[in-house]
DNA sequence: TATCTGGAACGAAGC
DNA sequence: TTGCTTCGTTCCAGA
């Protein structure tokens, strides 16, 4: 949020050319809007530039303690690597591209944005820095102003935060709000928050001696970011009015337009091409100076912000005129919503609160704060006493985690892997594809269960430090652009007598996470029955200033895990994993069909065989479609299956595969299919894999609870739903974890620290390393990747080779994965879908020189993928043995597949989902014509 | 009694 | 503009 600004952020300025750049942009950023928004929008060239944290920057090193020694202004534009790949349709390559601009999935780093520094404008005293929402306030030596081009920061208000546990929970829209809700936050986003941006080494990496912006505002702490916005997160939440249960009133959606529940006039309409979308990303919202009365955004009016299309780039371009002109005094007031600018002068009171111990103790990170810190509870009370609800705190406690020391931890928009060097983050328990959130009008609808009727379980593996690791958890999305933290949903802290995990909730730019103890005595394993999804009003979501996301139709979520581990040399290893998506609407679970089992993953192109799928909301007139897209996103081949109308049950249904088109494939073809259940409900594509007909088709073992099924015969697996396969208890597929370019160290072998099977590992492996940051990320606009590819999104080299489990089917993807750094799997992985090369403070950069590949989108990446996508898709869609690649050998595969072989990058092809991709792509498609025009 | 759940009503948006 | 459908949000009631 808020304190994006962080000194370590700059660095990406601190490139040669981009600070050339910048700096030419900053005298004519007048006159050279346009060519600005350009190069955010198109993720121009300046790939060199647009890495924010490889070696590039030099920010790293002393980036927290130094000074600058002068004022820097530079406009970077990263490019987002891996955006567009899957977005088949989109006209602009660069769709995702804008990082800064859409909350999206860009990563924030890639963000263009205009960084000013002063060195002595501000006396130090002035500067107040606020880690964004954390609480923590520090005295900026420098004040630095940045102002990212697109997207503002807060990607959603800190308020939004629900009470913790609290059924009464305010929900985050509330007008208090509101006022942050404007922006989105980027906060987060490594863009913004320099102490997240992965190239920064917290302590100590003497490469950073190369930006001299490093030393910004060394403000004491990196996380400070002087601009920062006054809100935290949690203070929003208590200085929120009270709202009577039920009472919609205070919803923006309400207030406007004095309608209905869900938000009448206020609430946005979808067009594109019309303002009202326009509307939500509004202005740039970072006040480039350190605004003590906290308001951190640089106002833009609405009016302002309205006139352009190209609201990312000229808010930004805006909001730094604004900076300058005020020499980073910004008006908060103008521009900026009554309702918000009450909030935030509410809000700034509540600055001095973030200083609170309680936040320190998790380290030097401002950013975590826990809300539900003993510590804080009293200043909470005596500040926001009124109308806000405390939430009572967990009984439990757990030794504090050094894990936050690093001052840069990633952003939440980060992608991160899932491995890195020995360890490996993992969800041995997937929780159930649906989860009815509740509504904070709502009591708590309970904790997110397993299909098993469990809870989901996370564990790390390769850690074997005695000093146990603290476990965040956020809801995440589940769309087919980089998971990001979802806009509609947080997450809800689950008490009770049935609660066996000790958590607490902390507030990250907006998001809630909620943190959970890693016991080495457990084994760094983690039952999550603490974990609820609260869903937030659309109509007050979207009404933010800066907030691209629609809520409509936007009900699916991910459990997003993440641990960071310190290492002895002082560098932070994140890791990351993400759940299969969760249904979480009502109406979605009880209508659409779901595929959870198949009980196989390919055949050969011959088809004729019956395949069982298992599942919920299986209807008599069901129908199985199977498709196959090209990368462009056309659709090549489509097929309604053959269902045995008389074995339909409600969670149960046996589908004939059709012969594929083209009965002499040289090499395995992945296809999806789907259920459909008439117009707009749809289940999620499932991936299919045709294998060429000599192939000898190795059959996994039933699963236990299938072996009954035998109707056919068949032995259903596991699926994985999104991206992730679901592992079968009994025949644990790998996910073929991604690796970003194999710049980190491979994992460990599993069978040395991992379980035998890997369900849902999130796909992500990136290098850390700032090398392979640079490398990786600038990719070439090309990675724009034409409209529709179906080339995921990022390109992920499979992570740990050795996380497949020799034994494992999926071994195949292992194989991919080994000759191809980056594998494409992560189609299926549900997580990251982008990596960031960002180990921030990784160690291993070294080892993996080569990161290069490993961005997301990078050309080179891109084709790679493409090439070996099929192997990997079919080992990720088939863990089971039966997947072609595990068969084909090594070399066979790759050349063909790519020309056969279609990933589909995202498997959400829910209507929801479409429907809202469809709307962004044309919203965005609208946005580069004019900026193009 | 409080919480969790499932179901459904209500109203607005979308078609 | 109207009517129907879809969806989000709130409310109710039972476990």
């Amino acid at each position: 949020m808020q304190d994006t600004f962080s000194p370590s952020v700059r660095p990406n300025f601190g490139f040669g050319a981009g600070a050339g750049k910048a700096r030419g942009l900053l005298t004519s950023l007048t006159t050279d809007m346009k060519s600005a928004e350009e190069d955010a929008y198109n993720y121009t060239p300046n790939v060199s530039l647009a890495l924010p944290l490889g070696m590039g920057n030099p920010c790293l090193p002393t980036q927290y303690h130094t000074l600058q020694s002068s004022p820097v202004i530079s406009v970077s534009s990263c490019h987002q690597t891996g955006y567009d790949l899957q977005n088949e349709n989109h006209p602009v390559s660069g769709y995702y591209l804008p990082q800064g601009l859409r909350p999206n999935g860009a990563p924030a780093l890639e963000s263009p944005r205009i960084e000013i520094t002063a060195y002595s404008q501000y006396p130090e005293n002035e500067v107040e820095e606020s880690r964004g929402e954390d609480h923590i306030i520090k005295r900026g030596v420098n004040s630095i102003v940045t102002l990212t081009l697109p997207n503002a920061d807060g990607y959603r208000d800190p308020s939004s935060l629900s009470p913790a546990s609290s059924v009464s929970s305010r929900s985050c829209n509330s007008d208090a709000s509101s006022y942050e809700s404007g922006f989105y936050n980027y906060d987060n986003s490594p863009q913004n928050s320099p102490w997240q941006s992965p190239c920064v080494s917290p302590r100590g990496s003497s490469s950073l001696l190369s930006c001299p912006h490093a030393a910004g505002p060394a403000t004491g702490s990196p996380h400070h970011s002087p601009s920062t916005s006054p809100q935290i997160g949690a203070m929003a939440e208590e200085v929120w009015p009270a709202q009577p249960r039920g009472s919609r009133p205070n919803s923006p959606s309400c207030s406007g337009s004095g309608g209905g529940n869900t938000g009448g006039i206020g609430k946005r309409k979808y067009s594109f091409n019309g303002s009202s979308y326009h509307q939500t990303y509004c202005s740039p919202i970072q006040s480039p100076t350190p605004s003590p009365h906290g308001s951190p955004r640089v106002s833009v009016t609405d009016e302002n912000w309205l006139a352009n299309t190209n609201q990312y780039t000229n808010s930004a371009i805006v909001a730094a005129i604004n900076a300058l002109t005020t020499d980073g005094v910004v008006d908060m007031g103008e521009g900026i919503p009554i309702k918000t600018r009450k909030t935030m002068l509410d809000l700034t009171p509540s600055m001095s609160l973030k200083v609170e111990p309680g936040c320190e103790e998790l380290g030097p990170d401002g950013e975590l704060c826990h809300e539900d810190y003993p510590s804080h509870l009293g200043l909470k009370k005596e500040n926001y006493g009124g109308g806000f609800l405390d939430v009572p705190q967990h009984p439990f406690s757990w030794p504090k985690p050094k894990t936050y020391l690093s001052p840069s931890l990633p952003a939440l928009d980060w992608q991160l892997p899932s491995c890195s060097g020995p360890y490996n983050l993992q969800i041995e328990v997937q929780p159930k594809s649906h989860h009815r959130a509740h509504y904070e009008t709502e009591g708590s609808r309970g904790a997110v269960k397993a299909l098993s009727g469990g809870h989901p379980v996370v564990q790390l593996y390769g850690y074997m430090e005695s000093e146990p690791l603290t476990l965040q958890l956020f809801i995440g999305t589940a769309d087919d652009r980089l998971l990001r933290p979802h806009a509609f949903y947080q997450v809800h802290r689950i008490t009770g007598k049935t609660v066996s995990t000790a958590s607490h909730e902390v507030m990250q730019s907006n998001t809630k996470i909620l943190e959970i103890p890693l016991l080495p005595e457990n084994n760094m394993r983690a039952i999550i029955d603490c974990a609820g999804i609260l869903k937030l009003r659309n109509s007050d979501i979207e009404l933010r200033k800066g907030e691209t996301d629609i809520g409509r139709k936007n009900t699916r979520v991910r459990l997003v895990f993440r641990v960071h581990i310190n290492q002895p040399n002082d560098r932070t290893v994140s890791l990351q994993v993400a759940s299969n998506p969760i249904e979480c609407s009502q109406r979605s679970a009880q209508e659409l069909p779901l595929v959870e089992k198949q009980s196989m993953n390919s055949y050969p192109a011959t088809g004729g065989k019956m395949m069982l799928l298992s599942g919920l909301n299986f209807l008599p007139e069901s129908k199985v479609v199977f498709v196959e897209k090209a990368q462009d996103g056309h659709h090549l081949w489509e097929t309604e299956a053959k269902v045995d109308k008389d074995s339909i049950k409600s969670s149960t249904l046996v589908v004939e595969i059709p012969p594929y088109r083209n009965q002499r494939i040289s090499s395995s073809v992945q296809v999806n299919f789907y259920v459909c259940n008439g117009k707009r409900k749809r289940s999620q594509y499932q991936r299919f894999t045709y294998l060429p007909p000599n192939v000898p088709i190795i059959k996994t073992e039933p699963t236990d609870e299938y072996d009954s099924l035998g109707t056919v015969g068949l032995s259903i697996h596991s699926k994985p739903f999104y991206g992730q396969p679901r592992l079968a208890p009994i025949m644990p597929v790998t996910e073929p974890d991604t690796c970003l370019v194999g710049s980190y160290p491979s994992c460990p072998p599993r069978h040395a620290v991992m379980p035998p099977s890997s369900p849902s590992s999130s796909p992500t492996l990136h290098d850390l390393s700032p090398v392979a940051y640079s490398k990786c990320l600038p990719n070439s606009p090309t990675h724009a990747a034409p409209p529709g590819t179906m080339v995921p999104p990022i390109q992920e080299t499979p992570c740990c080779p050795s996380l497949a489990h020799p034994s494992s089917p999926d071994h195949n993807s292992s194989l991919g994965m080994l000759h191809s750094q980056g594998s494409p799997n992560h189609l299926n992985s549900p997580g990251p879908q982008g990596y960031h090369h960002s180990i921030y403070a990784n160690s291993s950069s070294s080892s993996s020189p080569v990161s290069q590949p490993s961005t997301p989108g990078g050309p080179a990446e891109s084709s790679f993928v493409q090439a070996y996508s099929p192997s990997q898709s079919a080992s990720n869609s088939a863990p089971d043995g039966e997947s072609a690649p595990s068969l084909l050998p090594e070399d066979a595969a790759p050349p063909s597949m790519a020309i056969t072989v279609k990933q589909e990058p995202q498997e959400l092809d829910q209507m929801y989902l479409d429907d809202v991709n469809e709307i962004i792509r044309n919203d965005l498609s609208t946005i580069s014509v004019h900026t193009h025009a």
